[in-house]
DNA sequence: CTAGTGTCTGGACACCTGTCCAGCCAATGG
DNA sequence: CCATTGGCTGGACAGGTGTCCAGACACTAG
């Protein structure tokens, strides 16, 4: 194999990828987004900046996988029938409002870097916006309006992205959002 | 004056701005947002790199800059009180998706661009937030409901975002935020 | 033990970015 | 008519980005 590919982690290769990704978190609470380079984390992890750069191409994309890995970690939806939709959507959301809360700097990077134009990025932009939309409707149960689906997740994406632009801290966010879903539902039930 | 200030146009150098920003929309059509530089828009607009830089700091500045001047220079929002709350708050929407809607490249930079960390984008960022809430407030009234139009503000900055991102095109967007609009106001009214 | 294979390294590369400054030029005011 | 002044020029600058490659290295198989 010529060509590392940067998709399929070989086996003992995950353990370079876990180190970079280790140094990216590292390298932003030391220095911040801006401190943040593909060649600082390298050092960071102990590898050569070619070597960093056949696994991730850009610092969003180290950046953009920190969030993702994170997301990924969180506990399936659990569907407690006890309580509303409401609740179970709040509680949803509150979950991944607080993903990042926090940490700032890595709130504040993640808002930015999974916006990158970069193709790797996208990829992981995808797999986080299937996870979002699969957690909420998750939490709404099967018979949820999809124009209700489509909006929160729209209100999400908006809130998210004010967030990361420092317009409210993400705690607020989640408030934001139990506001959102409270007159969403409130609606047509 | 040694600073030139970057902020309030002399007079006759606001015709080196407009040079720039025209520049700006010229090289976006030609060689889109990737290959938009600086240095092209000045080399277009004849003008001195350094010069172009005492004025925009950035691309994403003059890509911002374009976006807010189209915004500025829409009509007021007419409040025709015969049609419902729904239909007015429907067409500014449309009004707002619209804007960039037939020029895909310029459509795509300005979602990045509007994004940046760059102070001068962020006091754009800022006014056309307060853009958008203004022409939504002024179609719901001032009978409307804070949470309806918070949940709008997020639903809209969510939908400008993924349109940017290319999920569905600007035209689809306008039909997106019809429907969140239906269901935010169907529910309370 | 040795050959083979695939990965990692370090350094060079071309290009871009934003900043700086000495000198130029055109308009204004005496 | 000159002197002054402020903006503009162009070219140099230090830094950063992503790519490339020849050679070093470490495993694995024979």
């Amino acid at each position: 194999m010529t060509e590392p590919t940067r998709r399929d982690l070989g086996g003992r290769q995950a353990d370079r990828v876990d180190a970079l990704v280790e140094a990216t978190i590292a390298e932003l609470r030391a220095n911040g987004y801006d401190g943040l380079t593909v060649r600082n984390v390298a050092r960071r992890a102990n590898v050569a900046a070619a070597t960093a750069y056949s696994y991730f191409g850009s610092k969003d994309h180290l950046v953009a996988e920190v969030f993702w890995r994170r997301l990924a970690a969180l506990p399936t939806v659990s569907i407690d029938r006890r309580g509303s939709t409401l609740t179970r959507v709040s509680a949803v959301l509150r979950e991944l409002a607080l993903l990042v809360a926090n940490e700032p700097e890595l709130a504040a990077a993640s808002t930015t870097a999974i916006l990158a134009a970069d193709p790797d990025v996208q990829r992981l932009r995808d797999q986080i916006g299937a996870a979002f939309n699969e957690r909420l409707v998750a939490a709404l149960g099967d018979d949820a309006e999809p124009a209700v689906v489509r909006a929160l997740n729209l209100a999400l994406a908006g809130a998210l992205l004010q967030a990361g632009m420092g317009y409210f801290s993400y705690t607020q966010l989640a408030d934001r959002m139990d506001e959102v879903a409270g007159v969403l539902l409130g609606a047509n039930r």
